[in-house]
DNA sequence: AATGAATGAGGGTTCATTCAT
DNA sequence: TATGAATGAACCCTCATTCAT
């Protein structure tokens, strides 16, 4: 009653990405999300217009921040191939500053409309610039399904940085490894497919 | 009715395999998974005692199975340094072979006993083991954070040549080619650690 | 909040009637009233005191200007019987002008303290006369039973009349036809009545 | 529990028939019907499949049984035009005995897909015969909107006799002298149509 | 006058499980 | 073993109205 109406929305924001982490969008209960933010479910239509938009006002506004600034990221790239790490650095530095909502639409989105948001992504945003480069570096067309596994592993190593827990310190390190581990991995697999034939 | 026992419980089986994965644990109805099956709600309490009985039937064969086939790799592996590609085509081949079982328990089993399964086989059953393989090569303890990603990244493969839809003989050349990847990385990696101090 | 009230009362009234005949007075959303007439629920009730008043307040003033014609018609009607065919005219004049609030009193009013509205005028309004008209011409006391189906034949002649959507010159002609059909049917009944006995 | 199946579906239709008749099919609360027929809402849905289920239950068997004799009654009157009142008795017989059932079609339906099952009788079903029979006996092409309100009449006819609580003497009785007025009627208006020309 | 947050009850429906038959 | 009716709580959502601001 006293609580400007701010305090409110975010207090509905807050209790909804307990309960969406917690039980996922189906499983969680509204009303438990409401009684936790402090009041009833008929109140909580005076804020959201229902549960999905409940869950979109969680994600949605990180996803137009990732897009924007990984356009940024893919033109730097495009420029010049030599920052690499550090626009890995700007992603996951992002990432992880959103790491909850980056779990809410990747694992507890089922049933809404983000509900195959990963997969559209590795898809749709990174795997046509993935093949792109692999096949310029190769000078021929790689096995697409060998892109595909090591994009999956690319993405996997990301998610791990988001949510192991790393200091930024730690993940900037990290990433300079991996990097030389990615590299030197691909180097010579391209040498043996290029010795094959 | 006059349907052997077995059929009935094999129709269960396969009815709640495919409401499982089509809905996950949680959201799979009892109701639909026994009308599929050709049957009523009440004479499934005769085959089994609730839905998390059904669920661990269809894992938990599986789950022993792959204990055993695992524990086979595992010692021929610490005898034998060099039959890793050999052993790693074994182990897909289970989980191929398995791979509808495998996505129950590592994708719907929210709401079971077996919810935190896939983060307990990667850190109970094959982190060690990796991290033992990897302080050996380098001759130094490395460092866990590193071990952890490329763990992950790894069993990521995994998943992508179980779900990938490939022949044996793609998921052959692919592991060839992947482990090629990796061994080249996980060596570079190691030159550079060791470079560093 | 610049509007001055009258334009907010009659946009209230105006939006109140649109739902009412498309959702009926119990299904007809007070919220959906508001937001269509530009305001809020809290404000609607500066200005009536709740759903029903609204409802009350578009079928009132026309309730009462029937009733008012009416009286005059039916003096009239007693004075001369002749005027039959003008008055009848004037009383579906009157109506076809108050087409959308004689819909919400016999339609749309279920809920509210005019649900039999519909009924009351046909029985305390109109069957006394009818009744009496009949025994008047028949020279004896006619069943009341047929008095009342034909009274609610003749009823729906004028719902039709208001509600088919035609011109006032159209309406003219049809009521001289129907007149024509009434009375001879009328006539020859009460013959017939007469000759049995 | 002891009650043996049928009797559980008879009186959530008897409750649920009660319910809509009051209150109409949207405001009629199935919470109500069930606890008038002596159940929980969960144990509702072994018999039907939902509310409307529930009303078209209700209502359908009577739609088919009117068909049927419908069918019956119209060839009859094309090969005996002379059988008229005889099977008007037939129809009303039939409405009288399904009388609630007539109700819930035309004025309990709101929010079914038998919404709209008034003006589709009228308009495909009779209107159709209706404008045929009229310019048969005129001669010529009588105007539509005439005939329109004449059959709107004659409907609600049907309906006093049906709702008006008659013995069946009386019905008969009543039908014959509404088929005199509505012949003598009908024939001074065709006569005087065409005068006019 | 106007706002809009809050109420609290009610809506239809689904659920896993139980149990008399 | 099988049936299917019953339970009772939970689901998301809508409602007319109230009232502090």
């Amino acid at each position: 009653m006293l609580r400007p109406p701010q305090n409110i929305r975010a207090a509905l924001l807050s209790s909804g990405k307990d309960q969406f982490l917690a039980y996922g969008f189906e499983k969680a209960s509204l009303r438990t999300i409401c009684k936790n933010a402090g009041l009833t479910t008929g109140a909580f239509y005076n804020h959201f217009s229902g549960k999905e938009d409940l869950f979109s006002s969680l994600v949605e506004p990180m996803i137009h921040g990732f897009r924007k600034m990984y356009q940024e990221v893919i033109s730097q790239e495009l420029a010049d191939l030599t920052t690499g790490v550090e626009n890995e650095l700007t992603s996951i530095t992002y990432a992880i500053s959103h790491k909850d909502e980056f779990r809410l639409l990747f694992e507890c989105s089922k049933g809404t409309k983000f509900e195959g948001f990963k997969e559209y992504l590795i898809q749709e945003v990174f795997y046509p610039s993935y093949q792109e480069v692999f096949d310029r570096y190769a000078g021929r067309h790689v096995d697409p399904a060998l892109v595909q596994i090591i994009l999956h592993m690319k993405f996997e190593e990301y998610m791990e940085l988001i949510y192991g827990g790393y200091t930024m310190n730690e993940v900037k390190k990290l990433i300079t490894q991996l990097t030389v581990f990615s590299e030197a991995g691909f180097h010579r697999l391209l040498e043996d497919i290029n010795k094959e034939n």
